[in-house]
DNA sequence: AACCCGGGGTA
DNA sequence: TACCCAGGGTT
């Protein structure tokens, strides 16, 4: 655990971006940057808090803009309620507290247009208080770590990354660690495809080590479906009697079963690309196969192949027709078999 | 728990 | 297109 949490501090050392809003203690700065940066991203919010602070230097001067001229400033931002909310905040403070920002995480909380994230974010990095922060970035990276699949949108997924983000916190110095895992989250664990290969974590990475990444985190409003394309090929042989296939040993779905040698693809395009580039070697071809597992699309298309590809993988073995039945395939090589008797015509 | 709020970047 | 972004408030 420790480990990992000196991990991202490095990791964060090494590669962070030189921001605005991270050169100041300004509970102030820090309070108007992270409301500027709820559901917007880093480089579109970037200039509209260098525009406020060049505007409104100090607190007072936005409790005493009108609420007109704070919408202004806002404009082209979208969710204009946290505008709204935060010239409300600004006006209660300056009026209410005397122009001092409140320090304590609960006075924080209950400011208008400040959640749970906010206020851990202001506690911790304007006021270095033991807080940890659970937006996107962190459920994206703990749900990859941990390699949790319970969904993030529900009360009681929402619970346990709360745990999780208590637990993985540096308590020593949680404005660092919380700065640290949201940048990790941002530039380096990042939605869809992350460069794992490159990453400092990825031996501690539970998703990582069990192929998960691009699943999580889960979602329960709309189950992630990955789509996916192989071409398998089937070597017989001269008189039909031995084909070729392959244990899957890598963690992936059908782990420990046996399949035909193949080539996965990202996308249609690409797979009939590449058979279309192979045409001259494509002895017959299948029908396209849609198979449908809970998580996964998969798009297959058989071809009895007549060059040597695959033939020399060391893990690639010749096995006789006649007790094929005796390895276990997934059912998607099942329908295959059982729909092209003919060609493996010893097959019962 | 479900819904609303927004503009913009990215594959 | 679909997804996601340093989420929060209301119903």
């Amino acid at each position: 655990m420790t480990e990992i949490q000196a991990l991202i501090k490095n990791w964060y050392l090494e590669n962070k971006r030189d921001l605005p809003w991270r050169r100041t203690k300004n509970p102030y700065y820090i309070w108007l940057s992270e409301v500027i940066l709820q559901q917007t991203r880093v480089a579109q919010g970037k200039s509209y808090f260098e525009r406020f602070v060049k505007k409104y230097p100090k607190i007072e001067g936005l409790a005493s803009a009108s609420e007109q001229e704070v919408l202004s400033m806002w404009q082209g931002l979208g969710y204009y309620s946290r505008a709204r909310n935060l010239h409300t905040t600004a006006k209660y403070i300056v009026k209410e507290l005397n122009s001092v920002f409140p320090s304590k995480h609960t006075e924080i909380l209950a400011l208008k247009g400040v959640g749970e994230y906010t206020a851990a974010a202001i506690a911790s990095f304007a006021f270095d208080q033991v807080y940890a922060v659970l937006d996107g970035n962190v459920y994206r990276v703990l749900s990859r770590i941990f390699n949790l699949a319970i969904p993030i949108d529900t009360s009681e997924g929402k619970k346990q990354f709360i745990f999780l983000a208590n637990e993985l916190l540096d308590k020593i110095q949680p404005a660092l660690f919380n700065q640290a895992i949201m940048e990790f989250g941002a530039l380096q664990c990042v939605p869809g495809k992350p460069n794992c290969e490159i990453c400092t974590l990825n031996i501690y990475c539970e998703a990582f080590k069990n192929n998960t990444i691009t699943s999580l985190p889960a979602k329960k409003g709309k189950p992630k479906i990955r789509n996916r394309y192989f071409v398998y090929f089937v070597y017989l042989d001269e008189n039909r009697e031995t084909v070729r296939l392959r244990k899957k040993t890598e963690n992936d779905i059908w782990k420990n079963m046996f399949e035909f040698p193949k080539i996965e693809f990202e996308s249609v395009e690409q797979m009939d690309e590449f058979l279309s580039d192979n045409k001259n070697k494509i002895r017959t071809i299948s029908t396209l196969y849609k198979h449908i597992l809970s998580h996964q699309h998969l798009y297959a298309k058989f071809i009895v192949f007549s060059d040597s590809l695959f033939l020399n993988s060391p893990d690639v073995i010749e096995i006789p027709v006649l007790i094929l039945n005796e390895y276990p395939l997934p059912r998607l090589m099942e329908r295959y078999l059982e729909q092209n008797r003919t060609i493996f015509s010893h097959q019962p």
